[in-house]
DNA sequence: AATAAATTTGAATTATGATTAAAATAATTT
DNA sequence: AAATTATTTTAATCATAATTCAAATTTATT
């Protein structure tokens, strides 16, 4: 195998490890969740993940990293597709739902960032809070261009977040819940944020 | 000191230890949080906490029924209020809101059910269940009076409460945003939702 | 097929933090 | 003030799960 495949096999491996991670961490925390655990939702023994992380400490690091690249993604991919402020919005909502639901879930809600050390902690803080910042930006571009009712950025910015953080402690892994939450729950969010 | 009084004290003292492992709990997790963060936040050594509960994993579970109450007591308060089912719903969202940021919180978010044993996790999960189903009952009163805007039950249900369960996740306390919390956070949960 | 590299394991070791026990202190009652 | 009870502490103990390490196995390369 050249080194390149064997990269991309041992990235995947990784991958794998990653998500099994994250559906263990979304269900039990971070320290209710033995490295056992996740090494058994994978077939392997504990040891095992020593040959993708460090420690655990650096497992939910590279979960929280993982579940910022997909949100970023799915807000880039929302932007460059374009459309009014509103559009947008929802647009990203509905990317970052299918991708919670879909084959490139689980992804880990970044609830225990304390349980980091501080290197990590600040850098997952700060993508943490850059995603909340151009998550306001959107909304306030909406309000200017007229698609989006006036309303307190902030306080909408947390309340949508929120109860998007909180999917992974109710869904399920159910197909029939998948399809109905890509199609719903992103409307459901922004009942009302439309103007006019 | 009397009986009555012994035991009023100790109850006190036992709700403070309840208020602190909830800070604790809400900010690290529950395997985050040891015992001695929470002894800690109150002047006190780990072995005393062992004077008003059994173990940690009993904490926990009294740190839930808590939260379980307050929500009861809050959708309680508002029903027997009345008004509309819209009204209901938004004095229900906002004696929860100012139970979380008042000198009654912080209240545990719930999201370490699985770490509870199994009869306190099935008492738990009941409990659960019965609020959100009750919630689903208070919106569908509101569409049947006609206060609430047609919606899916469910989804909005899960919404509303997943950015209530957030809150504690990024409230830190601080006087002014309890008061602009108070006022403005169950507007924006709703908004959209009123009729009409 | 032989060799090398990557991956996984089983068997220790270690660290952390929950729990226990006995003693000390503080509060309450008589 | 003595006796009793409630509360807290200090100093062990115990359990769990993270981590290490050497060996085994599997996979890739020649």
């Amino acid at each position: 195998m050249s080194n390149l495949a064997t990269a991309t096999r041992f990235e995947f491996q990784k991958d794998r490890v990653l998500r099994a991670a994250a559906r263990c961490f979304n269900q039990k925390g971070f320290s209710g969740t033995s490295l056992k655990d996740v090494a058994n939702e994978l077939g392997l023994t504990d040891p095992a993940l020593y040959h993708y992380v460090r420690n655990k400490e650096e497992l939910v690091y590279l979960c929280y990293v993982r579940a910022a690249d997909l949100g970023r993604e799915a807000m880039d991919m929302a932007i460059k597709k374009g459309g009014s402020g509103f559009d947008v919005v929802v647009n990203y909502l509905t990317y970052h739902v299918e991708m919670m639901v879909g084959e490139r879930g689980p992804i880990a809600i970044m609830s225990e960032i304390p349980s980091l050390n501080p290197e990590h902690r600040e850098e997952i803080l700060e993508v943490s809070r850059e995603h909340s910042r151009r998550f306001e930006e959107l909304l306030q571009a909406g309000i200017d261009d007229g698609s989006v009712a006036t309303c307190n950025v902030r306080m909408t910015g947390n309340a949508i977040m929120g109860a998007m953080n909180w999917i992974p402690k109710w869904y399920r892994g159910d197909a029939g819940t998948a399809r109905e939450m890509i199609e719903q729950y992103p409307a459901t969010l922004v009942r009302g944020l439309a103007a006019g």
